[in-house]
DNA sequence: ATAAACCCTCAAGTCGAGGTTGAAGGATGG
DNA sequence: CCATCCTTCAACCTCGACTTGAGGGTTTAT
């Protein structure tokens, strides 16, 4: 009973606790319990040993991914997620929503300014103030996935004459009041408690939407008041 | 006091229980309840009248439709539609409220505390610290009407710790990015070519639209940047 | 001026989703 | 044979999204 557990595709099936491991990386917030909470919910059904211990095989630890990532990235309800999944999982092309905890994507130099429909001397410029970072990985250039939209619009501020050097204050406005939302989360999303962790980070986004509103508010009314009356 | 509540845009406002039953036929599970909850919970700012009842115009009812619309259909918490919808992607009309050529309407400090659900002291250290602005008419203190939204959002800031004198970066932001703009257009504004005036003022609309979006993308980029990954 | 209809706040309660915990016990591997 | 992993099942918990109710004020039509 040794190689007669081998898989068609060679990989061998995970017991329930070697899929946690592998997948706590990519999701924290895995667990056992979880597991076969989603399996009892119907989304999963691995197979068992003799014995009754669930079986893993490479296609289930996928579909299981797939559901985490609609979870966490699109916050589907798990009963949408098993009608989705029932259903061949076609049509699904939403805007990319993703929140604080979605990784975020990268993309090189070539993508930003094919995406953003700018060239390589104005991504310099707007990375010399800090308007996009990159961060260099074996020799290339990586931007994350927004600085895209961050170069579109520059962009287009640059066609009304407003250059990349001027925009400087829109970024350290911006970090400046960020970081006043740091000092307040700071203490929950650096404690050791996955918990409370958890709750300063949606502690974090609603502050933040807030924050948000706020400036934009203050914002249109110092434009209009530059308007004469 | 009849006509006198009607809208620039001719319709007039509406009060809780006739957007319900406005709503009703597409949305059969909408309440009374269930919309103060929403505006609880910093989705909806609708005015109110002297008396405290909630008036409803046309872009709130649209709003409402939306944060509807995104929950049946979207399957989103309540906590990422608030970030969606303060963010552009409500892209039409979340530019100036009523447009930076309509007069601005006034209201008094008790209208103001009462609109915004807080108290005298809290406006006062809200103006101390520059977040809002009154102009002594007679006696009485009157601000802009669009203060009383910006006094809530203070307020609920508040309730997280985040003090008005904590906020005060926020109005310099604005106040710099405004006047940034104000460089560019303040030629064609002051004018005395009508005509040029006129599209000064086209102009200085996409201009802070475009400056809008891109603090909203450097900001929730910096918001990333302060969770630890 | 009064009644009916409507609205307000605030605290407490409800309800389902999405899990977690713990007890009691069987399976697997060195 | 023993440590470690796994099993089920029922009870429990937290959170988001409202609902309900008490106590009271506002609006409007007559």
């Amino acid at each position: 009973m040794e190689a007669a557990t081998a898989q068609t595709d060679g990989t061998r099936p995970l017991t329930i606790g070697a899929v946690c491991r592998r997948l706590r990386e990519e999701f924290p917030d895995i667990s056992i319990s979880k597991i076969r909470y989603l399996e009892d919910q119907g989304l999963l059904m691995p197979r068992r040993t003799q014995g009754g211990y669930r079986l893993f095989a490479e296609e289930d630890v996928e579909r299981l991914e797939t559901i985490l990532r609609l979870q966490r990235d699109e916050f589907l309800p798990l009963r949408v997620i098993r009608q989705e999944l029932s259903s061949g999982m076609h049509r699904r092309e939403r805007a990319p929503r993703a929140g604080l905890r979605a990784p975020e994507t990268e993309v090189d130099l070539g993508t930003l300014c094919e995406r953003a429909g700018v060239d390589g001397a104005f991504v310099r410029e707007l990375e010399e103030f800090g308007l996009v970072e990159s961060h260099a990985v074996d020799g290339r250039k990586l931007f994350a996935d927004r600085d895209v939209d961050v170069a579109a619009a520059c962009f287009r501020l640059a066609r009304f004459g407003v250059a990349p050097r001027h925009l400087r204050s829109f970024r350290t406005g911006a970090d400046r009041e960020a970081g006043l939302l740091e000092q307040i989360v700071a203490p929950s999303l650096r404690s050791p408690n996955p918990e409370r962790r958890h709750s300063g980070l949606e502690e974090l986004e609603t502050l933040a939407s807030l924050s948000q509103e706020l400036s934009h508010l203050l914002f249109w009314r110092a434009v209009r008041s530059i308007v004469p009356r």
